[in-house]
DNA sequence: GTGAAAGCGCTAACAT
DNA sequence: ATGTTAGCGCTTTCAC
């Protein structure tokens, strides 16, 4: 079925179906009723194949992000189909896992495809990728992780610099003076910085504060469930005094309780717990836990908008940032010291 | 960037670099390396738009389901990204919410894209929208559920009532009699008989056990969290006497959890709590839920692999079963009573 | 081994 | 108001 056999069943010229079916153009209304019954009679279906092609614009997007099973991602992925879905075009997912090369492969297929452009959670350290569709003439925004290296391509993300401060700042106003920092990068791909506003914002806050930075209290993960538990447990066994534990990443946060559990530490009266990302199941646990809510969907939102509505914004390479929330839950109370070994 | 340019850079027939670039045919070393060299040179990426009208195939896939947000759902998608990859192909996304409209619309998009297949979880309700992708000759494969009415669409599915009755038989061989169904359509269109299977299992697996079956412990909740946790609290509260509840899938275990909770009601001692659905939250509850885990990521790479793989199993419409695991936790343990009121 | 040319389904400029 | 046609970028006969 093309739009030949279309335009043969209601006697008219090609150009003709095409012009009723995309609305432009003028057609008498007797035609036109011809037409829509012909495309009706044969169950036709524009192919946007061929539209695509001779339009150049596929009305579709690549989304590239590290893992949907990540609620935190699959949060950011709705926002983008929302979005995506009010300014009628589709979307094309990918998970990187956090791989430069399976993110190389798949940039390159999203150019293969000539997606309208591309909306990425960028693993970082392979900006050759990034120059390389710059270079073909896709627009890109990253989402949630911006790269140093390419100021010039927008970003979405959210402050977590202040997230993390307002977070430290109600632990220590609780009372806490030694409060660790579950960090590293729990998500983001290995040796990048991506999580060092994290432990930075934590760093600032804390000194901002007159609270010293204790070192030993600061720990990184790699991107793995087994290193943030080994990283929660090696910390509470180590330093029996830390009262309150920040982690900066629902992976680490999910760590945290679980060693704390292990290892028979009531939250919050032995060890005060709160994290960054305030996913569903902060509210499951017991106690709910203390968190600092990034607004995923927000982001993947704003994201898309950028990339298809805001080419002002887009020149300009400043990126947008979105506030966080700290949702106090029960998980933190006042610091009591527990005995060695709890 | 097209071919006519690589041709023209190199001296040579667009069709040698379409041989040099797809392997098919024979091309001297010589030229192969010209070309080669003038891709490198114009950072040449050939357009899947032109092959793929040209091919009439596009190595694109349509995936459609309720929710990425839906820990469940994710994870089937995130199985049908990793088959996808395997086999070459993209995939389309999209979500549905259980609504048809929607549904439709999406179906209808996916058509013009041309996509290579379809895998959707549908809402059912609309065997219109199926009947019309199958008549336009695009082959679907429905995972997680599947329509009664069209029994010619291949279907990927988790065994759910063995995976009831295993839930069951654990629950009554704890001593339970009084065991609570928290079931309807907490996900599933409105109306639709999507989740009788769980109801259905349950019911017989009593009967098989020799408990009477109480109508009166076997409440439905429409999809939504407010109408789960309603239904759950007022069973909890209407039925002092239950001593166990399955809930026949996370956002109904999710109900029972808070529920519970708000009413002081302790797990497992006063009230024993499984579910179906073995989401990354049942282990980080307090005490962590008894789950019974339908293999969500395998069902989706098994819907994939019967979509694109195996045309054998897709003639003959008999659903691909898939086998669920209880798995057993903290949350349930032997019936004790509990004073009227909790 | 290689090139010319047809054609995949569509839109838009041009002609009528 | 409507038909004819070129051409979007590609693959693939078919000649040579």
């Amino acid at each position: 079925m093309t739009i030949k056999d279309v335009a043969a069943a209601a006697g008219v010229g090609v150009a003709t179906v095409s012009r009723v079916l995309s609305g432009r153009g003028s057609v008498s209304p007797k035609t036109r009723d011809r037409v829509l019954v012909a495309v009706r009679e044969l169950d036709y279906r524009p192919s946007a194949l061929g539209r695509s092609l001779k339009l150049q614009r596929t009305g579709s997007l690549g989304l590239m992000i590290p893992d949907v099973t990540d609620p935190f991602y699959a949060a950011l992925a709705g926002g983008v189909l929302a979005c995506a879905r009010t300014l009628g075009e589709h979307v094309i997912l990918d998970v990187g896992h956090d791989d430069t090369a399976r993110e190389a492969e798949i940039v390159e297929r999203f150019l293969e495809q000539r997606v309208d452009g591309v909306i990425a959670v960028p693993a970082g350290g392979d900006d050759a990728i990034w120059r390389s569709a710059l270079r073909a003439g896709v627009t890109v925004v990253f989402a949630d992780r911006g790269l140093a290296e390419l100021p010039e391509v927008p970003a979405v993300l959210a402050d977590d610099r202040a997230g993390v401060r307002s977070a430290v700042e109600y632990l220590v106003g609780l009372g806490h003076r030694r409060v660790g920092l579950l960090g590293g990068p729990a998500s983001g791909a290995p040796g990048t910085p991506v999580l060092t506003a994290r432990e930075e914002g934590f760093r600032a806050t804390l000194r901002d504060l007159g609270v010293p930075v204790d070192d030993d209290l600061v720990v990184r993960a790699r991107p793995s469930r087994d290193s943030a538990y080994a990283a929660a447990a090696s910390l509470f066994q180590r330093r029996p005094d830390v009262t309150a534990v920040l982690a900066a990443g629902h992976l680490l946060g999910e760590a945290a309780v679980l060693a704390a559990r292990e290892l028979n530490l009531r939250v919050p009266a032995d060890v005060s717990i709160a994290m960054v990302d305030d996913v569903p199941w902060a509210e499951l646990c017991d106690p709910p836990l203390t968190a600092v809510a990034r607004p995923a969907a927000d982001m993947g939102y704003r994201a898309c908008e950028v990339l298809l509505r805001d080419p002002a914004r887009r020149e300009r390479g400043r990126p947008v940032v979105l506030p966080t929330e700290l949702v106090v839950r029960g998980s933190c109370g006042p610091p009591a010291g527990r005995s060695p070994r709890g």
